[in-house]
DNA sequence: GATGAATGAGTTTTCATTCAT
DNA sequence: GATGAATGAAAACTCATTCAT
């Protein structure tokens, strides 16, 4: 079996990324030590030092590795999806309010990253290139809406609605963040839906929305 | 003179919350260090367990002080402003995003004790109180605002236009926090403004915003 | 007391010097640990960062700190001394191979820190100053003797005669690290000063030289 | 082929050494770690055990060997050299102090074993019994001169001359140490060989000698 | 025999906190 | 009250050695 160090070296790895991304989302970037995530890992002080060349490298990994899950989950659920502009917005904005990505892990990981993105630059430059391109599967979904939606009343450039979309959902995880346990998922969904309804009004709908509970 | 002492005393605390918010934002939290602090303070290492009874509560001074100014200059416009629910909502949007409130080292700041607020507690407390007093104002005034528009066709619960707003705002923070170079601040009013066009016509229009450049 | 203090900080800057100087001497270089230091110096660990900013400009200091006792035995030596060239340059060469001077501690430490000198500059580089104060006040003293000595017959230029003295003595120093059980220093002392009496026999005898013993 | 797997051995064994020669030289003992070599010799990380059992031994190995070179290429120039013993000190004197064996490379590695082999006696033992050989080739050299010369005016007994010469070379290669920029081979050899001029005139003289640069 | 991933003891360094002055 | 030298626990990192493949 000739794979089979090999294999595990990958699974070492991936084994002490998972190890930091647990403790950033538990305890928080400064109290996720070395000695925090080998214990987690169940390995050795060494192995860091051996696979990503030390703790900032490590730290590094696992906040690309967060990111790629992220931005792969969105583009598997666009693959599998509808054609028209209003379904793949839909989708995204489905996909990244839904449980299995907006979550208390993921929040708490996503920020813990970001509050220290502007002092390590490893960290912050990784998620811009992804970023652009989350950003542009939204604007061309809308530049088809907002051309379909010309002849009536264009209340919007797709560049601002794409921005404000997106700025929308951000501040959703920015709610979930701060407020875990109020945090409504159905609600966030709806309030989005009617914003994109009121502004796109032929192409959104809250058909399917889950009403407000009172 | 005995006023004398108490107002060094004072002064010395002011100076050491500056110290540790100029560092969190040029260096990040976990590079504030008691000695850049006192460094930047110009005092000695003993002042912060002398006057915070350590570094955690100065940290956790800091954040709320830092909060507290937040909330006092959006309360101090709100007492300048006009009584219109509509003219109260604009005012909170245009100072959230103005330039003395959404700058780099607020942004900075902001999110660097977000990403630790969930591991320390006494950092995380101090928001929740004061957010609501934002959350009620806003609210207030879409309560008025559905109210009056609800003869025609309210889109929007109160509830969830609050929501919504302040999720936008918040995403607008997030994005300048992403991208500070390309962030333009007129744009992202205009987009707050569209939004919120696009939910009450009746209240809100585009009139006073920046058109969009190209 | 106002002092005490200053003092303190003083002698233990002092304190941890020595230790090196000691664990070099005894143990080497490569097993001067910080552990081995403090121990040593009964100090605390965080002394050495504190006053030094590090093991390795401790071990530069202590370096300094040999070298400069050593220039300063040989100068205070030659202020005591007499004023004729070959007065001076016998003080020295005395002096050099005095027990005071040439002994198991200072050849440790002078062959130890040689030995890492080509790879840490901050070490090998107090030495060349120093030195080239040694290498002329002896090219001073055969500057005069040479040209004493010229109207008979000049075997060497002071220049040669210097260098050739201080490798004769180096070299004396390199025996007593190879053989440091069967070094005699008496009879370092006769080979150097018959080679210099061979040189120069108006100036140098072996009058007060320890015969050999067999 | 049953020679092929020795004859590798062999030659594995000798990459290693150079390997550890080539880092000591220029990176220093405390340099010289395993992954250091490994990576010089192209070799794989448990070859060192295999052959030598432990990074000690092959440190002490690379010494011996180093120390053998040097021995070896001595008595290789005897071998070819004239009878009369002053040809064989000036021989050993010049192949000490020629190119191929006083260079960068053999005083980094030869001052660097030095200064370790005080702790390390692996390192140390090897020297001494070599060291007697040359010490004991020079001797028999000036055992004939001191008796021929004995009939005149012998200043010197052949013991002491011929540790006053060796010191004299040592001392030569420590200036080599510390100066290996201004040192001047030539002038190094004139002045050995004035001061064997100056002790046995029957014996030297400085025909040959590069005479002085000014 | 050869490899290089894995180990963990031991190293240097950092840093919040203490306390004599 | 104020200072800053001192402390030492805990952090990150190094590296010779081991051993499954």
């Amino acid at each position: 079996m000739p794979g089979k160090r090999e294999q595990n070296r990958e699974q070492n790895r991936q084994a002490l990324i998972k190890a930091v991304l647990d403790s950033v989302s538990e305890k928080g970037i400064s109290e996720t030590s070395v000695s925090e995530i080998i214990q987690r890992a169940g390995l050795s002080r060494g192995m860091i030092h051996l696979h990503f060349g030390g703790k900032d490298n490590l730290l590094a990994a696992a906040a690309r590795s967060s990111s790629e899950e992220y931005y792969d989950g969105l583009e598997a659920l666009l693959q599998s999806g509808g054609d028209s502009p209003q379904e793949r917005v839909e989708m995204i904005v489905r996909g990244d309010l839904s449980e299995p990505v907006l979550n208390r892990r993921n929040v708490s990981i996503w920020y813990a990253f970001r509050g220290e993105a502007r002092n390590r630059s490893a960290i912050a430059e990784y998620s811009d290139t992804r970023d652009d391109r989350l950003r542009n599967m939204i604007l061309n979904a809308f530049t088809r809406i907002v051309r379909e939606a010309g002849r009536e009343d264009p209340v919007l450039s797709a560049r601002d609605a794409t921005h404000g979309t997106i700025a929308l959902m951000e501040g959703m995880w920015t709610d979930y963040l701060l407020h875990p346990d109020r945090f409504d998922r159905d609600e966030a969904l709806r309030i989005v839906f009617r914003f994109l309804a009121a502004l796109f009004p032929a192409h959104f709908s809250l058909a399917g929305a889950v009403p407000p509970k009172n």
